[in-house]
RNA sequence: GGGUGUUUAGCUCAGCGGGAGAGCGUUUCCUUCACACGGAAAAGGUCACUGGUUCGAUACCAGUAACACCCACCA
């Protein structure tokens, strides 16, 4: 016997221990049966889950266990990410607060501290697996530093690097001066920040004037090489030609003029700084100017600043514009709010700098992107608006840089002759007596990149996984990582395997505060999840997550809504409770035999194919709110509201009649349990052993199905009259200050809704006597298409007037709508021919319904 | 500078070419034998605005406004 209170802990206890020892998350292998195959997105080993992994695994988790049930072979491959650059700063920053550096432990210590980090943090993020219920094929669980993932990664570069779509390069990259790594463009994050604009006054060689040129950043004046303007700019037109003296340095540079520079920005001036900003390098490589660094990778100013070296950056700066300002050549300075490229990780301010990196010429693999997404092959985005998102960062996609320089990750396979210095790329190591290794590592994006078939055994295309599960199903994530994953593996994978990676690409938005804000450190407002599961339990925060959200929109999180989802799920298990009480020890269910049904019977099964069809579509197209709803009514309102209370009185019939309520009684809790499952595992689980005939588990059971048969418009229809009528008897109480168990006679016309009805209006109406009439009744409040109600007791006349008054003007206006609409010529000729007729019909109704209201009234005067 | 999303009940949000829905909150009442994490009854909305398409628009199209986000090298 169930307890009278849900109480979540108790019943998530000892559950996913038992489906993960039973092997009930273990892809079947069964070629009977239609795949389906998921990668989870893995997890970075950098700290605890938070809500966003929550977001990213419960829809997955809710769609495996729903397609198990459905009869498909599900893969669901489990893993976590290295995620090189922000474990290493996390690791970093441990081994600050011991004091050490990176450096004191050397590459191989400082490895062997990460690898103890990541064992640390997959111990953790398996415990919240388990503890959020994901049903994860353990059995093919991997991470992208293992060995399988090293060897494709290693092929994957070395084939890039021989087709020519890898390639060393010296070009301005994105430097964090914290983490001392290049970055790709993606992983700079740019925000408008308050800055200051310097204008300062250049002498011109041989001439009395001075131009005035402004920057943000005077602390790479050390590296410029040039003064330009715009070719048009008559400002300048008689100075171009001539030197202009930096008021940093001193040096001569040429003034010279280039379309490039903006007329109407600052002064129309700009400075020249090939090796410190990429637009300057262009205009440095169109002219042959030098490539002048004048930083050091922690962004200290080198030799070339002169007496400001071993400077920080910002230091120079304001020693800097304190020097000119002395020297008299500080025009004014300017408060000035431009973008500033952040370190996404850091969060500290790029470098724009000049360094020999690795890249991936892009342009030939997003093509192939591209034109695969013209074809019938093309992923599929939910909502669909996010394939632009996709198709727009691939026409304007630049090269990407995949060297870091960081010790965490796998490291580039290129080594270097030691005497000729002559480059070699290969799989295998050469000897290393004779060659040094390249010492970068890759961007931890390289190896996501390859997640949905590396995991499948790739490159080795013949092992069974990769044969039966690739291309997979369906992926989840959040629209933030669209470019960074999504977008590589799909580029990766039509490279190396030829075909997209997935079918599906479910997008789902961010999670929000209560306010509305994004989770941040800073702001210190994240949630924990396993706070949340040991206040409401692990199933109300799943039906949460997966069913107040729409696809590729922010949620808000919200406590209130996840109580609520508690209630309901205490709801469904009290039902279930009473469920169980009443089939008693010894109850054996028998199947549904329609010729044996009674009304109410008929009614309730036919509500449930109806919940079971919306679901079913629903659940197919991964719309988890709408299901979700559809069942929430059924539940409430059909079953628990109506079926439930009503079948008390059949129950205690006894004999066949009670035999077969019970029997309605089980199908339908059964059904509901089965549906609440997916999103609900753990109290569905428990619910359903407690039900008399169930099987080992629930993991093991058959979705409910529709089945058309079972359907009855006719009882539906009676006793959707017998509700309207109980709640109109309720409301007249109501309205006439009886008390609602009140005794009243009723009088009906020209006959109870079906056989039987009377029994269930007495109970659920109190009524002390039923009548039925052969004669229409004389004033009468309630009135419906073919029947009408009189409830023959001490009624405040003028309350009873004011309703009959309110629904005759209810009726005028519908009416009047009704005639408008089908005097319309339009309509009759344009409008569908059941929708015509469906008016028709409503008009009659109406009338007829008026007609009788009038009657009332007059009668009542 | 481009692009996208949002605007629906007091709050948080679903929904949708044929008389607006939920949760929470509010009002009145009820501890009756599944559930007070409950039940009954009720109040509450010109579905942002302006045009257009349509027999018919909250829904489709165009524009406007407010808010949010993404992309882009503004020195």
């Amino acid at each position: 016997m169930l307890d009278k209170h849900y109480d979540h802990k108790k019943v998530e206890e000892g559950k996913y221990e038992k489906w993960k020892e039973k092997g009930y998350f273990t892809a079947l292998d069964d070629k009977s049966k239609p795949i389906f195959s998921i990668v989870i997105p893995p997890p970075n080993v950098t700290g605890k889950l938070h809500l966003g992994h929550v977001m990213d695994t419960i829809p997955d988790d809710i769609i495996c266990r729903y397609k198990r049930m459905k009869g498909y072979d599900v893969l669901w491959v489990p893993g976590m990410d290295h995620a090189g650059i922000a474990t290493q700063a996390k690791v970093e920053a441990k081994l600050r607060e011991q004091g050490i550096s990176r450096f004191d432990l050397g590459r191989e210590g400082f490895l062997k501290e990460s690898w103890k980090w990541k064992d640390e943090y997959a111990k953790t993020i398996h415990e919240q697996w388990a503890k959020i219920g994901l049903s994860v094929d353990y059995t093919r669980e991997r991470f992208t530093l293992d060995e399988g993932l090293n060897n494709a990664v290693k092929h994957v570069f070395v084939t890039l690097y021989n087709e020519g779509l890898i390639y060393q390069g010296e070009r301005i990259i994105n430097w964090d001066p914290e983490l001392q790594t290049a970055l790709s463009n993606i992983e700079v994050v740019h925000q408008d920040d308050e800055g200051e604009f310097f204008y300062f006054s250049y002498d011109v060689e041989g001439s009395e004037q001075s131009i005035i040129v402004a920057t943000t950043r005077p602390e790479t004046m050390f590296g410029d090489t040039a003064v330009f303007v715009n070719p048009k700019d008559k400002r300048y037109k008689d100075l171009v030609g001539k030197f202009v003296i930096n008021p940093a340095n001193g040096d001569r540079l040429p003034l010279m003029a280039d379309p490039y520079v903006d007329l109407s920005f600052g002064t129309g001036a700009m400075k020249c700084t090939p090796a410190h900003d990429p637009n300057d390098f262009n205009l440095g490589k169109k002219y042959n100017f030098p490539f002048i660094k004048v930083m050091d990778e922690t962004a200290h100013m080198n030799e070339k600043a002169g007496k400001y070296m071993g400077m920080d950056r910002y230091e120079c700066r304001k020693a800097l514009v304190e020097d000119i300002k002395n020297n008299g050549h500080l025009v004014k300075i300017e408060k000035m709010v431009h973008s500033v490229g952040h370190s996404e990780r850091s969060g500290c301010v790029v470098e724009p700098m000049l360094s020999k990196q690795w890249f991936v010429k892009m342009k030939p693999l997003a093509d192939r992107v591209l034109a695969n997404q013209k074809t019938a092959d093309k992923v599929e985005f939910i909502p669909h608006r996010f394939e632009n998102d996709l198709t727009r960062w691939m026409k304007n996609v630049e090269d990407w840089c995949i060297s870091r320089q960081l010790w965490w990750g796998h490291r580039i396979p290129a080594y270097y002759n030691k005497e000729t210095g002559e480059l070699l790329v290969s799989e295998t190591e050469p000897d290393m007596n004779l060659y040094t290794q390249d010492e970068d590592v890759l961007d931890t994006w390289f190896s996501s990149g390859l997640w949905p078939f590396a995991t499948m055994g790739w490159p080795d295309t013949n092992t069974p996984d990769y044969q039966r599960y690739f291309p997979t199903s369906f992926l989840n994530t959040g629209y933030d990582i669209i470019f960074f994953w999504v977008s590589r593996m799909i580029f990766q994978s039509l490279h190396f395997t030829d075909k997209a990676p997935f079918k599906q690409v479910l997008i789902h938005g961010l999670i929000r505060d209560e306010k509305g804000r994004k989770m941040s450190k800073s702001l210190g407002n994240g949630i924990d999840p396993i706070d949340v599961i040991e206040r409401h339990g692990i199933d109300a925060l799943r039906y949460f997550i997966t069913t107040s959200s729409t696809p590729g929109l922010d949620m808000r999180y919200s406590e209130e809504k996840i109580s609520s989802a508690e209630a309901y799920l205490n709801k469904i298990w009290n039902a279930c409770r009473y469920v169980e009480g009443v089939l008693g020890e010894d109850y054996a269910p028998s199947p549904i035999d329609k010729k044996r049904l009674s009304t109410l019977d008929k009614a309730i099964i036919d509500k449930l194919m109806h919940t079971i069809k919306t679901v079913t579509s629903t659940m197919e197209s991964y719309q988890f709110g709408q299901a979700s709803e559809a069942l929430y009514d059924f539940v409430y309102d059909d079953f628990c509201s109506s079926y439930l209370e009503m079948s008390k009185i059949s129950l205690s019939h006894g004999g066949e009649e009670e035999k077969i309520t019970k029997d309605v009684l089980y199908f339908i809790i059964k059904d509901i349990i089965l549906m609440i499952y997916p999103y609900a595992p753990f109290i569905a689980e428990e619910m359903y052993q407690s039900l008399p005939n169930h099987l080992e588990s629930i993991m093991l059971e058959k979705y409910p199905e529709y089945n058309s048969k079972l359907l009855d418009k006719k009882s539906v229809e009676a006793v959707n009259l017998l509700n309207l009528m109980i709640k109109d008897i309720r409301n007249y109480k109501s309205t006439n200050s009886l008390a609602p168990n009140a005794k009243v006679k009723l009088l009906i016309y020209p006959n109870e809704p079906f056989k039987g009805a009377k029994e269930y209006l007495s109970r659920f109406a109190f009524a002390s006597e039923i009548l039925t009439s052969e004669k229409r009744l004389e004033g009468a409040p309630f009135i419906y298409p073919d029947a009408e109600l009189l409830v023959e007791e001490d009624a405040d006349k003028a309350v009873l007037l004011e309703k009959l008054n309110k629904e005759k003007e209810l009726l005028e206006s519908e009416i009047l709508r009704g005639e408008k609409m089908l005097s319309n010529p339009g309509f009759l000729s344009k409008a569908p021919e059941a929708k015509v007729n469906l008016e028709k019909e409503k008009l009659e109704r109406n009338k007829k319904q008026l007609f009788s209201v009038i009657e009332k009234i007059s009668s009542l005067k």
